[in-house]
DNA sequence: ACGTACACCTA
DNA sequence: GTAGGTGTACGTC
């Protein structure tokens, strides 16, 4: 290798990771291997050989090399034994690709490079070192922060995915520090994937920080005594040792025996019948032409080549499409059963293609679309009526079109519309390539406050009421498919404007269908970093955040078009990348049955609202209020002094520093707990100063989280409270409810029954409370086939009673209460995935009779422990469980290497069939319910409120009470059916009155 | 102004 | 032992 030469570096085992989770759509052969890493890693080679020059890259390769991962075991390893430790298990569908990707650089004539006991890092960093002491430049394509170490003048490297050349100065902008101090900045932010301690508390930020002031990480720990802030001062010095290890564990070692010399890596002639060979046996067919065009040889004349895998089952979860013939409201629009929303196929008008097959080139467009650069150029604003008709005019051609709204609130309710954006995919304009076309039109934005028209409406804007016909024509056409982030909150917000969205796909839902439980949330921002690698622009850097926040009405116009026209964008891609997704996995029944149809539903809930009577809670303030000051007079007199009781840590001194008593826990920060159950032990030893603590605590919670918080979300005129549903953060499938949570009132004790109180009916009608009784249990005996359980409940005795009686060998009639108590926290503890330690806690027992109890408890019941056994397999083996409708529940951590991190992880898998099952179960009632109304005649005089996890609550014309209820319980009931017939029973208990607290 | 810990409300 | 959300205190920026 000679001055001159440029040498190339691939990071394959690095591509393999980012490929796979970049990459749209979950490409498979058509025997259903997936392939989509394959196609990646195959396509950027191609790229890299053939035309590296056209790339950011600038120059073409003479010498070239992929380098690879040989097993986990390195050095590393025996520096820090954790190294690696908290890494899971690689995806399923990834699997195979592995030993796919070598095949692939071997058919390419590339050197293949793996070297044992080291990482691809190390070899890298050895030829990056030596070739450039030839005199050589060197790339190397990757975009890994660990290899950032390396870039010097000579060497660079290259984010493929990005087209994106990362130089020194690019180091410098990504992390604040120069290469040659990477080293030290990763030292002390360690590394949660791959487990590199680091210094808690200390980020990227903060160590460039530190960097910068202190030179490098000794001279850092030599001084660290200067650093001002107390909290940082310590973690570095406790911590000096870690960062030292951790240094080592970053830091690539240049000095790995390499079986090749540079000179062997230099680039030979492409063997094209090889390559085609393999193209053809992976069904890549556009690169199988492309190479075939490139080396003048006649593809139909080669064989595919012979390519073995490992690769086992594809077997997938129930196609409820096949046994479902009743419920059917997709996405507002009425589908032919079986039926789907079009695949995200988008019409080309390239000649050049339009000799490969349609699904293919469909396929293909997708990704191309989905991949091709975020380009804020393509955003155009919308200021003219007839600029409108057309882009609406262009959504009717395509069919599909991305949207997204712009108000002055969160809160759907309150909301106001400023101006909404969509997004088309189109291929007119730039027949190289795929452009996505995205617009934002304003309607309401006004004048800056220190503008001289102060708070009037801008100019050039369209008016809201010529724009919302056009909206409503949008909107509502069955034939143009609308996609949404979230897209509950438009559909209220444009109900609120007498539009109602039909034809809709959400891009959250899609995701939290495809990856609930996987690792990350399903909000846009962290969907678009996952699957587009894009950060799109931060809300707070348009509209401020803090006091200088702004509503968006206030932003301007400009701004408004980048970051609107973005989110838009960003859906449509997601759309492209996620919904193929669902029917190679195997969801759409799970989306189109379980989460889409859900929207309307809970939207009208959310907008219907409930009445609460602010006098009852404000004469109950005042009580909680009188009792809370009545017994701090008391705690103060017996402590001796004043405090704030509401702080744990005035209090645990106090208690345990103070007045010395025993009996003290601390908790995992090292504070004194004083959690219930520590005040309830101290009060049964005799004292009185923890009893009227825990009392206090009771009357302040109940005040400041209910009957002080509850009228604030009165609505100023509808005068009832409107929560907020979430569909989609949950792991198991339920709800959750926010601002506020309805899903969490009191009802235990009799003082916070009381708050139930004051959800009262509108007069002339009574709130109806229908709720499932023992619904988790009847699950479980229904997956876990249970005879006992299944008999009692068909013949509907005390469950709890009767599991009591199986277990001690105490006849049902005259039980001590007692006994049933002991089974009924078993009975819970078996759906919580049950653990000695738990049992004991929740029953104050000792361990070992806890241990006994659960022991016996499976003698009695061994298809439980059957049960609890081969969901924990299955969750191992397949990385998720299902629950009886298909909805998959992952757990990437069961295989974590921390024993109470995966035995954390065996319990809910345990609980997630059960409990998500469950969740299916109301959903699909609550879907059914509303249909099953109208047919009975009662639209608009029953209506449903809200949902507490295994309750519904109504509010019905007080003469509509008796013929609705039989109609609510029947819905619920049968709500399985008849996509699963389950062998017990559903029972629903439903009551009327004037309140909820009556009606519960 | 924002994030984390603790405590506590629900199913 | 499962799944959530919210209020207060308190630390850091």
């Amino acid at each position: 290798m000679k001055n001159g030469d440029h040498l190339f570096l691939v990071d394959g085992s690095g591509f393999i990771f980012r490929a796979f989770h970049a990459l749209p759509p979950l490409t498979r052969k058509s025997d259903g291997l997936p392939v989509g890493a394959v196609s990646g890693f195959c396509n950027m080679l191609w790229k890299l050989l053939t035309s590296a020059r056209d790339t950011s890259v600038g120059d073409t390769p003479t010498h070239f090399a992929v380098i690879f991962d040989y097993s986990s075991k390195t050095f590393r390893k025996d520096i820090y034994n954790a190294y690696k430790a908290n890494r899971s298990a690689p995806p399923e569908e990834l699997i195979p690709q592995f030993g796919l990707i070598r095949e692939a650089t071997r058919a390419f004539n590339l050197p293949c490079i793996e070297t044992d006991g080291f990482e691809a890092d190390d070899i890298i960093a050895t030829y990056a070192r030596q070739a450039e002491a030839n005199g050589a430049d060197v790339t190397i394509i990757s975009s890994d922060k660990d290899l950032m170490q390396l870039v010097t003048p000579m060497v660079h490297m290259y984010d493929s995915m990005k087209d994106k050349q990362i130089g020194i100065p690019d180091v410098i902008e990504k992390w604040g520090v120069p290469p040659e101090k990477m080293i030290d900045l990763q030292a002390m932010t360690g590394d949660s994937i791959d487990n590199v301690p680091g210094i808690p508390g200390i980020g990227p930020k903060t160590a460039a920080q530190l960097l910068e002031e202190f030179g490098d990480l000794d001279t850092l720990l030599a001084r660290a005594g200067e650093i001002k802030q107390q909290k940082r001062r310590e973690n570095i010095v406790a911590n000096a040792e870690l960062a030292r290890i951790s240094r080592q564990l970053v830091t690539l070692r240049t000095d790995v025996p390499l079986e090749l010399s540079l000179d062997a890596l230099v680039l030979e002639p492409q063997n094209g019948p090889k390559l085609i060979g393999f193209l053809k046996a992976m069904e890549f067919t556009s690169l199988t032409r492309r190479v075939a065009d490139a080396c003048n040889c006649d593809a139909a004349a080669i064989e595919a080549s012979e390519v073995k895998v490992e690769w086992g089952d594809t077997a997938h979860g129930p196609d409820l499409d096949v046994a479902e013939n009743v419920d059917l409201v997709a996405g507002g629009r009425v589908v032919a059963e079986g039926a789907s929303v079009p695949a995200p196929v988008v019409k080309s008008r390239m000649a050049s293609e339009s000799a490969a097959e349609p699904a293919e080139l469909a396929k293909e467009r997708a990704a191309s679309f989905a991949t091709a650069p975020i380009d804020h150029s393509t955003y155009v604003t919308i200021r003219d009526l007839a600029v409108l008709d057309q882009w609406i005019a262009d959504a009717r051609e395509t069919g599909i079109v991305a949207f997204d709204t712009e108000t002055t609130s969160l809160d759907a309710m309150q909301a106001e519309i400023v101006g909404f954006s969509f997004a088309i995919a189109d291929n007119r304009k730039d027949p190289s390539g795929a452009v996505i076309r995205a617009a934002y039109v304003p309607l309401g934005h006004k004048n800056g406050v220190g503008d001289l028209l102060g708070g009037g409406l801008a100019d050039n804007q369209i008016p809201l009421r010529d724009a919302l016909p056009r909206l409503k024509d949008l909107l509502e056409d069955i034939s143009i498919l609308k996609i949404a982030q979230n897209l509950k909150y438009d559909y209220l917000l444009m109900k609120r404007y007498g539009i109602e969205l039909k034809a809709f796909d959400d891009t959250m839902l899609l995701s939290y269908v495809l990856d609930g439980g996987a690792n990350g949330t399903h909000g846009m921002d962290s969907l678009s970093e996952r699957w587009l690698g894009h950060k799109p622009i931060a809300y707070k850097d348009v509209a401020g955040s803090g006091k200088s926040n702004v509503t968006f009405d206030l932003v301007d116009i400009d701004r408004a078009t980048a970051y609107a026209a973005e989110d838009a964008d960003v859906t449509l891609r997601l759309w492209l990348v996620l919904k193929p997704r669902l029917a190679a996995e195997k969801l759409t029944s799970v989306y189109e049955r379980l989460e889409r149809p859900l929207v309307p539903v809970l939207a009208h809930m959310e907008e219907r609202g409930i009445t609460i009577d602010r006098q009852i809670l404000s004469r109950l303030s005042g009580e909680l209020a009188q009792g809370a000051a009545a017994l701090e007079d008391e705690i103060y007199r017996l402590a001796g002094e004043r405090f704030n009781i509401g702080s744990p840590k005035q209090l645990g001194d106090i208690l345990f520093g103070k007045m010395g008593l025993a009996g003290g826990n601390k908790t995992k920060t090292g504070q004194w707990s004083t959690s219930a159950q520590v005040l309830e032990d101290l009060a049964a030893a005799g004292l009185e100063l923890p009893r009227k603590i825990v009392d206090w605590r009771q009357l302040t919670k109940l005040k400041s989280t209910y009957t002080d918080a509850l009228p604030g979300y009165v609505h100023p005129e509808t005068k009832r409270v409107h929560t907020s549903y979430s569909l989609a953060s949950t792991t198991t499938g339920r709800l959750s409810s926010s601002e506020p949570n309805l899903q969490n009132i009191p009802v235990r004790t009799a003082e916070g029954r009381k708050i139930r109180t004051a959800f009262i009916s509108t007069p002339g009608h009574k709130l109806i409370s229908a709720d499932y009784s023992q619904i988790e249990l009847r699950v479980l005996a229904h997956v876990a086939n249970i005879p006992q359980l299944e008999q009692a409940f068909a013949d509907g005795v005390d469950i709890h009673a009767m599991t009591a009686s199986e277990m001690f060998s105490v006849p049902i009639e005259g039980m001590p209460s007692e006994v049933r108590r002991r089974a009924k926290a078993i009975n819970f503890g078996i759906i919580y995935g049950i653990s000695a330690f738990g049992l004991a806690n929740q029953l104050s027992i000792e361990r070992s009779e806890a241990g006994d109890y659960i022991k016996r408890y499976f003698e009695r019941f061994p298809g439980i422990r059957d049960y609890m056994e081969s969901t924990k397999a299955a969750a191992r083996d397949k990385g998720y469980v299902e629950t009886i409708f298909g909805r998959r529940v992952h757990f990437p951590e069961i295989r974590s290497s921390n024993p109470s991190v995966r035995a954390f992880n065996e319990r809910a898998s345990i609980n997630a069939p059960i409990q998500g099952s469950a969740a299916d179960v109301i959903r699909r009632a609550m879907i059914k319910m509303e249909p099953a109304l109208v047919a009975a005649g009662l639209a608009d005089r029953v209506r449903m409120l809200l949902q507490v996890h295994d309750e519904l609550i109504f509010e019905v014309e007080d003469a509509d009470v008796e013929r609705s209820t039989p109609i609510i319980v029947s819905v619920m009931e049968n709500a399985a059916m008849p996509a699963v017939n389950m062998s017990v029973p559903l029972k629903v208990d439903a009551r009327a009155a004037n309140n909820w607290d009556e009606a519960h």
